[in-house]
DNA sequence: GATGACCGTCAGGTTCGTTGACTTCCCGAG
DNA sequence: CTCGGGAAGTCAACGAACCTGACGGTCATC
């Protein structure tokens, strides 16, 4: 009875953090943006942009999951996407200047939700989550 | 930067846990078994029964989202609903002999899980783990 | 130059969960 | 004693974050 509560916390603490960070998000007036938005727009690098593969990689997800996300991103004018002039097949994901901005303010909003998360669980307790789930999902990606 | 990942890894720790019981459970014969399928067999009372408010209760979900776990695992016959004696409004939902035999097996892919997770984080960062997530569950719980 | 690997894409699935809108039934107050 | 609020289970529709598989171009190397 034990465990599958321990998966089922996993699941449930991710929501939590995800929900705390849209409404942080709101609340600085960048509304129906969602955590895993917000997330790409801070791997894009800020100077040259960023490949798909590269933000998926970082990500830990496939391709196709990050291409969604930055479909939903450049609908929204947040990026866009340039031809890589290095690599004809590849494509370079850029922030646009509302991109920039936004991604300002997500830092800002990320910042908040952590200083808050760090707070309930006070700084040992925070750093000692931060490195188990490091271990844990380190020595699964060595055994797959 | 740094909190995203928190949130993403809370998720693929979910994930990854989650993978490994049903591996578990594929190993001790019982395919195509989810983790929240197993988890609510885990739920359920031995003697009693448990209504489906209570299930979903105890899960921290919606009774919308146990109903179809529900229906899942009674389809393929782990478990039947039985009218409430006391209440005809309620059901209440019992293992039959074969959920048993199924949640003797849950019970031991679950501890198996649990031994490795704990090997892997040592004891100590177990520990800290699930008390850091307790810990911030609960306090998101009082602030909702 | 053919061959295999790699980039982005399209199409379709999966898992776990949600909100909203009933119907049926319980219970306590007027 | 009825009658209105609320709770139990259900039906339907949807969402978020992923995945696998299959492709058409492009690169890079032999």
């Amino acid at each position: 009875m034990t465990e599958p509560q321990l998966g089922r916390q996993l699941l449930a603490a991710h929501r939590t953090l995800a929900a705390e960070l849209v409404v942080e998000l709101e609340e600085r007036g960048w509304p129906e943006l969602r955590a895993s938005q917000a997330s790409l727009v801070l791997n894009v690098d800020r100077r040259s942009g960023t490949r798909l593969t590269e933000l998926a990689r970082r990500a830990g997800v496939t391709k196709q999951a990050m291409m969604v996300v930055v479909d939903e991103l450049e609908v929204r004018g947040f990026v866009r996407r340039t031809p890589d002039p290095d690599d004809g097949r590849a494509k370079v994901v850029r922030l646009t200047a509302r991109g920039r901005t936004l991604g300002a303010e997500c830092r800002r909003a990320v910042a908040a939700v952590e200083a808050r998360t760090r707070r309930t669980l006070g700084g040992r307790r925070y750093e000692g989550l931060r490195e188990a789930l490091d271990l844990l999902l380190e020595t699964e990606e060595e055994t797959a």
